[in-house]
DNA sequence: GCGCGC
DNA sequence: GCGCGC
């Protein structure tokens, strides 16, 4: 019985990413299954959200006649070369992996195209050069973030990275093309750029009133690119129009009363502020709370967008029978009861998200904050997961996917290779077992902003120490007191504190106290956790006071310079083909950058 | 990539 | 399913 095409939505949601080339239109996909092999051309339709797949050759099965709801499954990602299965669906009820056919023409033009330069593999411009094209580069890019195309967005930031990086000003868009990252068509408006300064896509998307309205109201929070669409559907040409609007969630509201505030950034002087009075609240209820503040102020970034915190407890460990009970409540109330909190976007059992403010000057901004409560023996892979950035955190996944291994904050695990099932967990007591399960060289929190934009540099001064730190983030023109706080907060490695959360035993689940480091670790262990403080310390944002704090029985004031042991970097650096073989796995090595 | 809350 | 978080 002959069939016309079947139409396949792919749903990519909460899966692997796949690469763009993945999921370039027109790629020809073929599914094996226990259905009749079928193949098909994957396709995004216009004003549609997902990528649909048309089948080319007919199929017979039970399912044919109803609609197919496909989901991405794991797959290898492309720059695997070993290829297995880089694509597979999901079907109701009917489960079978795909392959993507790579056509032997492909394969060709592929081999013949010439190798691009990697400019992270010679010496780096300390300043980008090329402003006037990555500027018009980002706001193409932004506008790609608002139509919800996030390849495309990915594209453009990938580019706009190389060419903030690229040692000389480019001089036209063959040069540039030479680079990886950039393809014909930025290049192609590249040379746009050199000649009018601008490019026919930039001028024609600012000319065009659907894309401003969608760069306006996605700047909302609580709106994204479904929801602005819509509102523009109804007509609305301002954000006037749109407080009107009765349909508005409670939160796209909280979204429009904070839109100024919430579009300032909050400097690393604040957060320091912030840390601290987070930090002191949780002591005040239960000294057994452990309050990190993770994102990018843990990364060492200049400026936050918002409060990260990773909030713990022995109470709540990731066992059935454990139950986060009212423990994040507890905590959010007693912020709240300080007026510190004043509207709430989303109040669950384990995570947080609201609008604070300090209160000590009236000219203090709004800001946001998101408090996750997990699992007390899932601390460290909490504060990983937290600490992000997102793609970091993405590769990293991508990366245990590839072992056929699960990440996420909850679980470190290999999987089942048949069933995909995911088994125990592997042991986590710090950042560096993660690396070090993952098969990767350590990272230090400030290399791990691998998103954004790389904006000012100063030139390096290499360590022998830190081979990683190729640069560091300049300092803000304004505070020159700010840029050792910085530099010293990236290489200082929270972990293993003498009472570090992580490790549940006997003990713990009794609620006492933790037990030292685990025996791996004491070899690396430094003077700081023999000391054996009751709670991890922390200094203030003076470099001249930390050993002060190191001193037994003073208070934690921030959650940023605990008086965690340092990872080791030796160790790192000593395993310099490690470090060399980390870079290579994901061909865009950490440049330093600390951003938000 | 994976997870939470609505 | 959407929007958000990293
Ligand atoms: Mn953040
Ligand atoms: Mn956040």
């Amino acid at each position: 019985m002959i069939r016309q095409p079947q139409q396949l939505v792919l749903c990519f949601k909460q899966q692997q990413q796949l690469q763009s080339s993945t999921l370039r239109q027109s790629s020809t996909l073929n599914f094996k299954s226990s259905l009749p092999s079928v193949n098909g051309t994957c396709f995004k339709q216009r004003n549609q959200h997902k990528n649909f797949v048309s089948l080319n050759t007919p199929i017979e099965s039970p399912t044919y006649n109803y609609p197919i709801t496909a989901l991405a499954l794991p797959c290898k990602s492309t720059r695997n070369s070993r290829g297995k299965s880089p694509f597979g669906i999901y079907v109701p009820s009917q489960h079978f992996t795909a392959q993507r056919v790579k056509s032997p023409g492909s394969m060709a033009t592929k081999k013949k195209t010439k190798e691009k330069i990697d400019v992270t593999k010679s010496e780096v411009s300390p300043v980008n050069l090329n402003e006037e094209i990555t500027k018009v580069l980002e706001v193409l890019a932004r506008n790609e973030k608002s139509e919800d195309n996030v390849y495309k967005e990915r594209a453009y930031y990938n580019a706009i990275r190389t060419i903030s990086l690229y040692p000389q000003k480019i001089t036209s868009g063959e040069e540039a093309k030479q680079l990886r990252g950039i393809g014909e068509s930025i290049s192609r408006k590249i040379d746009e750029i050199l000649s009018t300064g601008t490019c026919e896509k930039l001028t024609e998307s600012s000319s065009n009133p659907t894309t401003q309205l969608m760069n306006l109201f996605t700047r909302i929070y609580g709106i994204g690119p479904v929801a602005a669409r819509k509102f523009i559907e109804k007509g609305y040409q301002s954000i006037d129009d749109l407080s009107k609007d009765p349909d508005l969630t409670p939160i796209q509201r909280l979204g429009i009363k904070y839109l100024n505030d919430f579009e300032i950034p909050i400097p690393r002087e604040e957060m320091i502020e912030l840390d601290k009075l987070v930090t002191i609240t949780a002591r005040e209820i239960d000294e057994r709370y452990t309050v990190t503040v993770c994102g990018s102020y843990r990364r060492g970034a200049p400026e936050s967008s918002d409060i990260d915190i990773v909030l713990s407890h022995p109470d709540y460990i990731s066992s059935l029978e454990s139950d986060p009970g009212e423990l994040l409540k507890k905590y959010v109330d007693c912020l709240s009861e300080k007026e510190f909190i004043i509207d709430h976007i989303s109040s669950g059992a384990v995570k947080y998200m609201g609008i604070c403010r300090l209160q000590d000057n009236e000219s203090r901004i709004h800001r946001r904050i998101d408090i996750r409560l997990l699992p007390y023996d899932r601390y460290w892979l909490g504060i990983f997961t937290l600490t992000g950035d997102d793609e970091f955190n993405k590769k990293m996944r991508s990366r245990a996917m590839d072992l056929n291994m699960h990440l996420s904050e909850y679980i470190l695990a290999r999987k089942d290779k048949s069933t995909g099932e995911i088994r125990e967990p592997i042991e986590v007591q710090n950042e560096a077992d993660i690396f070090r399960s993952l098969g990767l060289s350590y990272i230090e929190p400030k290399d791990r902003s691998w998103r954004m934009v790389r904006k000012k540099y100063k030139s390096d001064q290499k360590t022998e120490k830190n081979v990683n730190a190729a640069q560091q983030p300049e300092s803000s023109s304004d505070k020159i007191g700010k840029v050792n706080e910085n530099q010293r907060g990236g290489s200082q490695q929270p972990e293993a504190s003498s009472d570090k959360p992580g490790k549940v035993n006997e003990k713990q689940r009794e609620g006492s106290q933790q037990p030292e480091a685990s025996s791996d670790k004491i070899g690396k262990v430094n003077e700081n956790q023999r000391e054996g403080s009751q709670k991890p310390e922390s200094s203030s944002d003076k470099i001249g006071k930390v050993n002060e704090n190191k001193r037994e029985g003073s208070q934690p004031v921030n959650s940023y310079h605990r008086d965690w042991i340092k990872e080791e970097i030796k160790s790192q650096s000593s395993s310099n083909r490690l470090l060399e073989a980390t870079k290579r796995i994901f061909k865009w090595p950490w440049t330093g950058i600390s951003s938000r």
